[in-house]
RNA sequence: GCCGGCGUAGCUCAGUGGUAGAGCAGCUGAUUCGUAAUCAGCAGGUCAGGAGUUCAACCCUCCUCGCCGGCUCCA
């Protein structure tokens, strides 16, 4: 009989009889993974288990519970759901599939409005279909055949995807470039079917839907057709999978904390901020306690500038439309702009970006090379004028401060200006809680280089300044062609919260268009005008989103030094009122936010009240600690501490007032 | 902006083609209390706004506004 010799991972060279696929193989080396082993891959290329090796392949395995395995296991998912769909609405068209971060979706276009209730009909059906033990049997055709195909099942959306292929070899023409190398070839197509539903599908899929254990529909939105407003809008359905049911519960669990710790309701509950109706959507109120803590922030932030040779200013928050066409946000921005106001004949506009005013700033004096770098720093008030469709909550406003400044630079020193931004940008989200970054570098998409203003060779240079920066930084970023700002290019900074979430807050542009649109110079030491360059910077992004993100990171259970009330004293009878105005006075003497709660409740009642709104520590006192100048200390989240002095108390919080700031020294 | 869903008291939510209810919060009173909810009473709503159908609309229809989930866009 015919032999085949494979190489396993572990670079042994495994015999196999001819003919046997990779399931075969898994019985025969590894029967313990039967059923975990969801693809394989042959010399790195993906498959399913049901291919034939050739001889001399160098063999893998992919085990469920890996992220390839997870993603295989949701794709696979999401093909299961659209046999479903199609059985339920047989006149649905199908555009595509694809897994995705937490789970999969399929976009299919169907005939009328598909309510919420649908989907545990859907999934009702998934489950008989999952119980069937249906295979995915893979399906080669070649493409013309395919298109006929497709044709005359009405999948228009196929159609247009095979023809795609046809045409440039891939399913997505925007990506032909980069593909290049690897599109698909020899004019070959791959389907899968399980039962009636056959599904265009490079693959690979798990062998049949015993495999699919744990899965879940979870929402239903709409999306375009290829991602653009010029499409028809589809049904999209997301849902989940994963290899077990406690691994799904755990999923569905994580889900529920993110709602548990949503900053829209948090920030009502605490009192910290609302959006009202009446002012308009996106447009914040920040109520006493939110605005304590913003207080904090800002305090905090200016401190650290000042620290750092950023000299801070106030600036207007409107200007006449004149600037913004100088400062070329009317060619570039406008789209984002509130509309103007006339006043005294003059149109004037509310601001949607700081820097002109910084620049004018910037331009009021001769400025020499001495004076640079010349950094100036904002909390600056901004609006833009965003779709209703992407408001959310605090995440997504129409007014917000900016944590702004620009940096006028000689090009020499933009190097050393944009390293120590970015030093100074990690080391406050570290002081926040935020110890975990992303990096972005956003350069020009050199097939478009119309959409920016300025010379192709200043981008050149710039960019290769950012990329320098971030290489000499030894942190990892990812580059990105053609989401630079439209003055220049820009490092993008995203933090990572505590349930494991992006959310970008800083950024830093480099920007050689407005010192030319301002016509700003400085005298050189060659006693001759020059032009400087020019850095935009924000750390924290913008206020509101960051104190969002800050709500939802910590659950509304604010560190200690940036609690709006940092500590509760509750006096256990009217007539130990006097004692806890003693107390309260001497923590507020120590710079501590404290309140009194002599409400008349008793003591169980506003220790739960003091919980519930995340006070960091509870005072008691009674008695005893009118007796002895103690205190009955309670942190946060059920730990009682028993008596102590109130100098304890008052020594241990003192050191936990200020921000955990660690940089260099200065 | 687009697709879908939603809008009843400050909050969470019941409710029916025949002029609206609960819990919590609020207010008042009693209670003076020792580590996650003391008891009683009171008050609170143009049922998002507008138009229409109807003898009668919170309920049915249309429009507007807002919110939610996505898409597109983004700090």
């Amino acid at each position: 009989m015919a032999h085949v010799d494979v190489i396993l991972p572990s670079g042994e060279i495994q015999r196999l009889e001819a003919g046997l696929s990779l399931a075969e193989l898994l019985r025969q080396i590894h029967a313990d993974l039967e059923g975990r082993v969801v693809a394989g891959r042959l010399d790195g290329k993906p498959v399913d288990l049901s291919t034939v090796p050739p001889a001399g392949a160098r063999v893998e395995l992919v085990l469920m519970d890996s992220p390839e395995g997870l993603f295989i296991l949701r794709h696979s998912t999401a093909h299961l759901m659209a046999a479903a769909v199609q059985e339920l609405y047989p006149e649905a068209k199908f555009a595509i599939g694809p897994p995705v971060e937490d789970g999969f979706y399929y976009d299919i276009d169907l005939p009328r409005p598909l309510p919420a209730e649908d989907l545990p009909v859907i999934e009702a059906r998934m489950r008989a279909l999952q119980a069937d033990r249906l295979p995915f049997v893979r399906v080669e055709m070649p493409v013309e055949e395919a298109l006929r195909l497709m044709e005359t099942r009405g999948e228009t959306y196929k159609v247009e995807i095979l023809e795609a292929i046809r045409r440039y070899g891939t399913s997505r023409p925007d990506t032909v470039e980069e593909l290049k190398g690897e599109a698909e070839t020899g004019g070959m197509v791959s389907f899968y079917q399980s039962r009636s539903f056959l599904d265009l599908c490079r693959g690979p899929h798990v062998p049949d839907t015993s495999f699919l254990r744990a899965f879940k529909l979870t929402h239903i939105a709409g999306a375009y057709w290829r991602g653009s407003e010029q499409n028809p809008m589809l049904t999209r359905i997301y849902g989940t999978a994963f290899p077990t049911e406690e691994a799904l519960e755990q999923h569905l669990y994580r889900l529920e904390e993110a709602r548990r710790r949503d900053h829209r309701r948090l920030g009502r509950e605490l009192g910290l901020f609302s959006i009202e109706e009446e002012i308009g959507p996106g447009l914040v109120l920040w109520h006493p306690k939110g605005a304590l803590v913003r207080e904090v922030i800002e305090a905090f932030w200016r401190k650290e500038h000042r620290r750092r040779g950023y000299q801070l200013v106030y600036t207007p928050h409107v200007a006449r439309a004149h600037l913004w066409d100088v400062s070329g946000h009317l060619s570039w921005y406008q789209d984002n702009m509130f509309s103007g106001m006339e006043v005294e004949g003059q149109e004037y506009l509310v601001r949607p970006m700081n820097c002109p005013f910084h620049i004018l700033i910037y331009r009021s004096h001769t400025r020499s090379y001495r004076d640079l770098p010349f950094r100036l720093g904002e909390l600056g008030t901004v609006y833009r004028y965003e779709r209703s469709g992407v408001l959310h909550g605090l995440l997504r406003v129409r007014g917000f401060t900016q944590d702004d400044a620009h940096i006028f630079c000689r090009p020499e020193q933009l190097e050393s200006e944009v390293a120590d931004v970015l030093e100074l940008a990690l080391a406050m989200l570290r002081a926040f809680g935020f110890p975990e970054h992303h990096l972005v570098l956003s350069v020009s998409d050199p097939a478009q280089m119309t959409k920016y203003a300025g010379s192709e060779e200043e981008w050149q240079r710039a960019e290769s300044a950012l990329e320098r920066v971030l290489e000499k930084s030894g942190f990892a970023f990812d580059r990105v062609e053609g989401e630079a700002a439209f003055y220049g290019p820009k490092i993008d900074i995203s933090l990572v919260d505590v349930l494991g979430r992006q959310w970008q807050c800083g950024t830093i542009q480099i920007d050689f268009n407005m010192p030319e649109r301002f016509d700003l110079s400085y005298i050189g030491e060659d006693g001759r005008s020059h032009r400087p360059l020019m850095v935009h910077r924000a750390l924290l992004g913008s206020l509101e989103r960051f104190f969002g993100i800050l709500i939802e990171h910590y659950g509304g259970a604010f560190p200690f030094w940036l609690a709006p009330v940092q500590v509760a004293i509750l006096p256990v009878a009217e007539r130990h009122e006097p004692y806890a105005q003693h107390v309260a006075g001497r923590l507020d003497t120590a710079g501590v936010r404290v309140q009194i709660d002599d409400r008349n409740e008793k003591v169980g009642y506003r220790i739960r009240q003091a919980e519930v709104t995340k006070v960091p520590y509870i005072v008691v006192v009674g008695d005893r600690e009118v007796e002895g100048s103690l205190a009955s200390v309670r942190e946060r989240g059920r730990r009682e501490r028993g008596t102590m002095p109130v100098d304890t108390l008052l020594d241990e919080l003192r050191d936990l007032l200020h921000p955990p700031m660690t940089g260099p020294a200065l």
